[in-house]
DNA sequence: CACAAAACCTACAAATATTATAGAGTAAAT
DNA sequence: ATTTACTCTATAATATTTGTAGGTTTTGTG
């Protein structure tokens, strides 16, 4: 399951999308329409911005905005960055690996090879799927 | 990312599948050759007899065995029961649904058609794996 | 029968992660 | 000058995960 932050970030990125001739959209008015703590989402629309997926403008009139095309917003961009790691296993993951402590070897080890399989198809799915799809669909 | 839970019964049900032929085997073997508390296997071990999944045998000479073929355990099974839903949202869960409570409209959430398109593919991975992929491997 | 081995069961403790809040700064518009 | 709204860091509250404790029941064996 995704955490709340990266489901109220998708939410957020989406109201955006929806919004983006408006220009810059104030967090307030995104919380209030979502009935998310402002707050929380203030964190979060931050992490966003320094990963390079949103610009935004201070002061009065200021607010958030999408700086990236939706089709090049992955799901998978987003779920890596607020929760961390797509693969189901540390040790089969490719941004946050981290070695097995139940195995002798991780070469030879069945489970290892089949999340990492499981791993690969998963990632199809969600480097294919971008905000635009989501958009799309609304 | 599976829990830890889930990553211990993998590799219980693995060490269990290579050593079918001896009959019960003791918790004390399996939480040895994996380094796995004792005490924290004996609750999965219990979870997944409760599942329908293991057979035991209490008593001196005693342990659990497989009661059902490799092939015939899927990976998405053994995650639903010990970590819970395999959907990325709960608004898009088959099994552990919970409506959202962000959206005036589940209907028209362009998120929710997403995450329901990445579940179907998801599960398509996940129930078409087994125990025996594992096992095979090895 | 006594004893040891091993599953069964319930509760709880410790550690970690998630979710949310607080409050002080900085920048911009009017 | 004032209001609006993003920036930043710290911390509180809550939930979940991970692990432990301690007993009970059952079974095989000498």
């Amino acid at each position: 399951m995704l955490s709340k932050k990266t489901k109220y970030a998708f939410h957020a990125l989406t109201y955006l999308g929806k919004h983006k001739d408006q220009g810059a959209v104030p967090i307030q008015e995104i919380s209030a329409h979502h009935n998310i703590s402002h707050k929380f989402l203030e964190n979060i629309l931050l992490e966003l911005k320094k990963a390079g997926l949103l610009g935004s403008k201070k002061g009065k009139g200021g607010g958030y905005y999408l700086i990236k095309l939706p089709n090049e917003i992955r799901l998978s961009k987003i779920i890596r960055l607020l929760d961390g790691p797509i693969a189901l296993l540390p040790c089969v993951s490719l941004n946050y690996y981290e070695p097995c402590e139940e195995c002798a070897s991780q070469e030879k080890c069945g489970l290892n090879m089949v999340m990492a399989e499981v791993r690969d198809e998963t990632l199809k799915i969600l480097e294919m799927k971008t905000l635009q799809d989501i958009l799309e669909r609304e």
